[in-house]
DNA sequence: CATGAAACTCGATGGCA
DNA sequence: TGCCATCGAGTTTCATG
């Protein structure tokens, strides 16, 4: 990957709403230059689309938990049907098949205790095959994600 | 929030690079309209900015951590201490307070188990205050963020 | 005053040297 | 690869209910 790329990477993820001439300048390129190493990156699949940022607490997403999650067993039948059933509910932000003591590690957002409480009763105890399952909640968020460190 | 603005906030999460005119066509509205409602969403703190989502994977960052962190004390300083020390490193990429057994929850990309031995004696290590540290390896990422769910 | 349509302007895009 | 022309979409203004 070449320094340019790194710096359109950067700036991209950082904030995609730049103009091509903007971008350019960045990475002291030509405009047409720029906008062809973009659309290069895009088909190297590097770039996988563009999203907005949206504040969870301005949509009124006060509530960040972490939930860790073992199942009854390790099958590959049972953590298939885990993880479809993971695919259908909305609430489930994220999931991730972890090493270590839990087996999976979910994230989940909601308005407030008692909407947790409603999401759990929902959606998570919903789950098929799981074990036992630890909520860890979010008091503050120190830092946010803001994209991935892009080197070499 | 009205109805408009509902479709309007999951699509531009889910895909900002829509123009205003299929944006408008979702929505149900003229495109000077749907112009006006996505500024003042912008505004209004609901959208925060715009970004390019990378692939971890194409960018050669195949390892995902979550670490468990608890400080040898919770006083104002220690916490701040360390707090501002995470600000400092891009190699974490994200970090939350926590209620439960751990202070911390950190989340560090890297791109492999080698490179995540230079991150940790680098970085996690050189962290303040801190008592135990437990990574958790993702071995498959299940479902990836997408954009928080937008109800009422 | 809110809304929609139309004009205008600016930047993205593609061809050509 | 860089420059220029073209085209299309974002932006603003104005007229209308």
């Amino acid at each position: 990957m070449q320094r340019a790329d790194i710096v359109l990477l950067e700036a991209l993820q950082n904030d995609s709403s730049r103009s091509i001439a903007q971008l350019a300048e960045l990475a002291g390129m030509s405009a047409s230059a720029c906008h062809r190493r973009v659309r290069a990156l895009e088909e190297q699949g590097l770039i996988s689309g563009y999203a907005a940022r949206l504040e969870p607490r301005a949509l009124g997403l006060a509530v960040e938990v972490f939930v860790e999650i073992t199942l009854t067993s390790q099958s590959r039948e049972a953590m298939d049907r885990f993880e479809r059933a993971v695919g259908d509910y909305e609430d489930i932000l994220e999931c991730h098949l972890m090493s270590g003591a839990a087996d999976y590690i979910l994230r989940v957002a909601a308005r407030d205790l008692d909407h947790y409480d409603a999401v759990h009763r929902d959606c998570l105890a919903r789950l098929p095959g799981v074990s036992s399952m630890r909520s860890s909640f979010s008091l503050r968020r120190i830092k946010r994600f803001a994209g991935y460190p892009i080197r070499r």
